[in-house]
RNA sequence: GGAGAGGUCGCAUAGCUUGGUCGAGUGCGCGCGACUGGAAAUCGCGUGGACCGUAAGGUCUCGGGAGUUCGAAUCUCCCCCUCUCCGCCA
């Protein structure tokens, strides 16, 4: 949520933003609602301070056994029209803040405009000198990957991992979390189901609702990342200048319906409505939230170049960018059958944007202000599954887990 | 799910019976100062947040919401959360 004074001061900005998301929103509406609000505030507010000073008055004089049925009477009339002055103002408040939760948040300057910057290329590609199975059919063959039943017991596009594929699965999660505790972060293990605040809080709500996997009767929703459990854990908190910078790290499955997403790309684990994935969120200062958001980038990276697959880091435009960032950069692995780049990771610094929403400050001993928040995936498992059974595969159908990973294998050091 | 007890300014608590000098007392913590060679102890002062305002100042905030009242931390209703006991259960 951006602040109203911001907004007030940079509406070119803000109207620019709203633009490159594709989005129609009048902002003048914003100003004359805001002075509207004033206005009722105002009002209100002299009214309640004379109602103030009347009941000490009247404590006062009943204490002396004094006259005290006119100013009574005087008051009476006095709260009614306070009564009926803020009613108006929370009307408009309400119609401000529903306002103000549909304002993207406002793109660094370093986010490049209109087409996406590919930052650098790590890894080299590997050449094969056999045709490579995507990982739909080789899973199947492997009997590590089981779509048909899947299907039958949920529906389209939810994976179940067999045998190996499923420690597959394990060995990824632990690995991530192994390195990422190495980094700094503080593991964690949250709930998988949030409530509505803590959705709007993050900015999937009011946008996103359309996405998310919805139950009706509590009013809840199914995290679509562990970023919302992670960045709602300090929500109303002032923190002490001495805890920041916090980092956590958490494994979660993530649900997402992906409306109106079928057709391309949808094929075996690309993209799929359930996922693991291992999250890392930050608070920060806000001094230093870039420099954070880099290292968050490199903790990122590590994952993928100890597993030694090919990648790129692609930074973000104004107009790919996602409707709470400030600047994000997205990770890329390299998938040998798809003979394509798979985003599977977004790490994103989010500036006092959820800060704001989810009210989470801390205190120096200058002030108290927002923190900032920034989350990247450390990483998407699906997808990273993708790379590892397509990059990884032999002439003779079978997949070399990677030397990382063997520890977690127990001495198996291929799926065949 | 049933019965009961609670949710107060960083933490711990008082205040709620009997509504008004309570935006709120006390202890701890924290900050500044005094004392000291230095420290502990002690003493003094200060110490939440939001909004409007250049400021002075004003308003709001006692889990959240609605209500009663001239006036609500205090009374009524609804909701959320915590704890204890019972039930159910991996």
């Amino acid at each position: 949520m951006l602040s109203l004074k911001f907004i007030r001061e940079n509406p070119e900005k803000v109207k620019k933003a709203i633009k490159s998301k594709g989005l129609e929103i009048d902002l003048q509406k914003i100003f004359s609602l805001d002075s509207q609000r004033k206005q009722f505030l105002n009002e209100s507010e002299n009214l309640r301070a004379r109602r103030n000073r009347a009941s000490t008055e009247i404590a006062k004089k009943k204490g002396a056994r004094k006259e005290t049925a006119s100013l009574i009477e005087e008051m009476k009339k006095v709260s009614k029209k306070i009564k009926e002055i803020d009613s108006f103002l929370d009307e408009k408040e309400k119609e401000l803040d529903e306002f103000r939760l549909l304002l993207p948040n406002i793109p660094h300057s370093s986010v490049p405009l209109e087409k996406n910057l590919i930052v650098r290329t790590v890894g080299e590609i590997p050449e094969f000198n056999f045709k490579v199975l995507p990982h739909w059919e080789i899973g199947e063959r492997l009997e590590i990957l089981d779509f048909k039943s899947a299907s039958r017991m949920t529906g389209r596009a939810f994976p179940l991992y067999k045998g190996l594929g499923a420690k597959l699965e394990r060995a990824l999660i632990n690995f991530m979390l192994d390195t990422h505790q190495k980094q700094g972060y503080q593991e964690i293990s949250p709930p998988f189901i949030v409530n509505r605040h803590s959705m709007k809080n993050c900015g999937q709500l009011p946008w996103l609702e359309e996405d998310m996997y919805y139950i009706k009767k509590d009013d809840f929703f199914l995290i679509p990342t562990a970023e919302v459990p992670l960045t709602n854990i300090h929500q109303d908190e002032i923190l002490t200048e001495e805890k920041l910078p916090i980092y956590y790290a958490a494994y979660s499955p993530c649900f997402r319906r992906e409306a109106g997403a079928y057709g391309k790309e949808t094929k075996g684990l690309l993209r799929v409505h359930q996922f693991d994935k291992v999250e890392l969120v930050k608070l920060v200062k806000p001094k230093n939230s870039y420099e954070e958001l880099e290292k968050l980038v490199a903790d990122a990276e590590e994952i993928l170049q100890l597993l030694k697959l090919p990648y790129r880091v692609v930074l973000l435009s104004d107009k790919e960018i996602s409707f709470a960032a400030a600047k994000c950069y997205d990770l890329e692995v390299w998938a040998g059958a798809q003979k394509e780049y798979l985003e599977v990771s977004s790490c994103s610094n989010y500036e006092d944007f959820q800060s704001r929403r989810a009210k989470i400050k801390y205190r120096s001993k200058e002030a108290t202000s927002f923190v900032h928040t920034l989350n990247g995936s450390g990483i998407a498992l699906a997808r990273t599954v993708v790379a590892i059974l397509e990059n990884y595969q032999q002439k003779d159908g079978s997949i070399i887990i990677p030397e990382v990973l063997q520890p977690y294998f127990g001495g198996i050091k291929k799926i065949s």
